[in-house]
DNA sequence: TATGGTTGCTACTGAATTCGTAGCATAGAC
DNA sequence: GTCTATGCTACGAATTCAGTAGCAACCATA
């Protein structure tokens, strides 16, 4: 084996979206930038330190950063929202089966 | 407003995979099912008190059911994974971002 | 019958994470 | 100066997770 884990690109992916508040962050700013403050209230209200350690993983993972508005997403963000798009679809069927 | 919240359906199945290692036993199981104990090897030993909380909520959630061989997707489960597959390739276009 | 292996799962302790709230420092607007 | 909004830190309490031990049921084989 290598030096270096060669662990898939996409298990990267599925831990950092499976962190606690990710996939939610990124949802809330999925239109428009949002101000710490109002991003903190978009996610019903979670402690201001968890939400700031979340957007340093964001920053760092080239998802999120700072904007004259406050907070928004990259370029690279905006296009992950893209490709999971299909998903809200997909999330309707979902419910509809459970009822 | 009506009486019933009325949250998006995405919102409750970003709620659902954004609960930790929820989405790496999608991932495990995404090929075939596996036993409760070779799921655990593959999430890398996460304590099986949590790996059984997890997969009672996503019997609940009706992506995983118990099968002869073990834990399995569920056809909806499977079709999640689908609709997710575009995932991998933007996954390795951003971890090359990173660099 | 009994011996051994696998499996699903519970129990328990300590470590880590998150919640909930208070509050500070900075930066405009008035 | 005063007021408001903003980004953020601090800290104790509550919750969750990690790590390990172990049990009961179910085979298979002898």
């Amino acid at each position: 084996m290598s030096e270096s884990a060669k662990r898939p690109a996409l298990a990267d992916l599925i831990d950092l979206l499976g962190t606690k508040w990710v996939m939610r962050i990124l949802w809330e700013l999925r239109e428009n930038a949002l101000t710490f403050r109002a991003l903190q209230a978009a996610c019903g209200g979670l402690s201001p330190s968890v939400l700031n350690h979340r957007l340093k993983l964001l920053e760092t993972s080239r998802l999120v950063e700072r904007q004259q508005s406050g907070y928004g997403l990259t370029d690279q963000g905006q296009s992950l929202m893209e490709v999971q798009k299909p998903l809200a679809q997909w999330a309707q069927r979902w419910q509809r089966s459970l009822t």
